[in-house]
DNA sequence: TCGCCATTTTGTCAATGTCAAGATAGGGTG
DNA sequence: CACCCTATCTTGACATTGACAAAATGGCGA
């Protein structure tokens, strides 16, 4: 991020610079491996103007993971409907937003109750909710039909980003991931 | 953790007293929230103590990862050859052995280059590849059977420790993952 | 008894998260 | 235009942390 000024004082919006710096630190190193001074340095302000805007580090996570559950609702909504095209959905969001996702999923990291972020992931769960069902066999396995398709993608994203799957490390994920889910769901083409 | 001495000083075996200092704390705020000093603090020896074993807080958590994969291993090997319990055990470890598996999956936070590491790794992930064979339709899908199978349990384990399954809080996750991972495999009886 | 050496302690330093108090600017009100 | 008001940002401070260096301890063999 560059700074947002040049000298002397200046009311800009930190927020948005402070939550993109933030975004690089942990794409470079990990979730946690990132200081707020640091952020503040990156974003050419002294070391305490985040506290302003976000309290403190949690804040600024929580403030992460919001954002990150409403681009993730939105890139779901955009394919609800079709079961396989939202699971590819879900892991172009994973590998596409790491940061984001990396965060999204460590609630210990941020603070839940936040509302807009529990909003956003409703309307995230609403998708995959409503979209796995005609994969279900029967209505009476509606529920398990959602977890598993939910697990599914999420696992592989997760085995993605942690770089569990070496063989893969040179595959497109988004054409690897179309190909598990279409297995999964019993269509022919192995992609 | 208790103290490992009363006074003075004393050649004690600190390696296991910090680890299992380690896991307790990860347990109580996550692989990222605690600190070396508090873990000697626990284990009743001075602050650098533990650094003469590990080498650095990197070091330390390498020492779970490693212990980790190796119990880790040795579960899925216990079951292995029946696809449907290995899944199973695999949710079990990561649901019962929690800090192990958190620090497991996040190689930003270990030393990936670690032999005994490498080794335990390896031996968990050869029990996933022989033990889908019998779940792949035909032996050309062999490998992408291998990875669903391995991301319907590990995104099963994932969503269950981040909480992301509240309607399931409740529910025993072993039998859970079972009907799920029945589910997928195209079993009939829905657990 | 002596010295060796793994182990642990003590002391120190820069960096970090957080809090409190002061400085700045820009707009609204008189 | 002068004034103040408030959000925004800075400065200064403090306890905690990870890491390093040097000293202390004590068991064990020569």
């Amino acid at each position: 991020m560059r700074p947002i000024k040049q000298n002397g004082y200046h009311h800009g919006n930190l927020r948005r610079a402070v939550i993109d710096a933030a975004l690089e630190a942990i794409a470079e190193s990990g979730p946690a491996g990132w200081s707020l001074r640091e952020l503040a340095r990156r974003a050419g302000v002294s070391h305490a103007a985040p506290a302003h805007h976000f309290g403190d580090k949690t804040g600024l996570l929580t403030a992460v993971a919001a954002e990150g559950f409403g681009m993730f609702a939105d890139a779901l909504e955009r394919a609800a409907g079709d079961a396989l095209e939202v699971g590819v959905a879900y892991v172009r969001f994973a590998v596409g937003h790491r940061p984001y996702f990396e965060v999204m999923f460590r609630p210990e990291l941020y603070r839940m109750d936040d509302p807009d972020l529990a909003t956003a992931r409703e309307r995230a769960a609403r998708v995959l909710v409503t979209s796995s069902g005609t994969l279900s066999p029967a209505p009476a396995q509606d529920r398990l039909t959602t977890i598993a398709a939910w697990s599914l993608v999420h696992g592989f994203a997760g085995l993605w980003l942690s770089g569990s799957l070496p063989e893969a490390a040179h595959e497109d994920p988004e054409a690897l991931a179309r190909s598990v889910i279409r297995l999964f769901s019993g269509m022919s083409s192995p992609g």
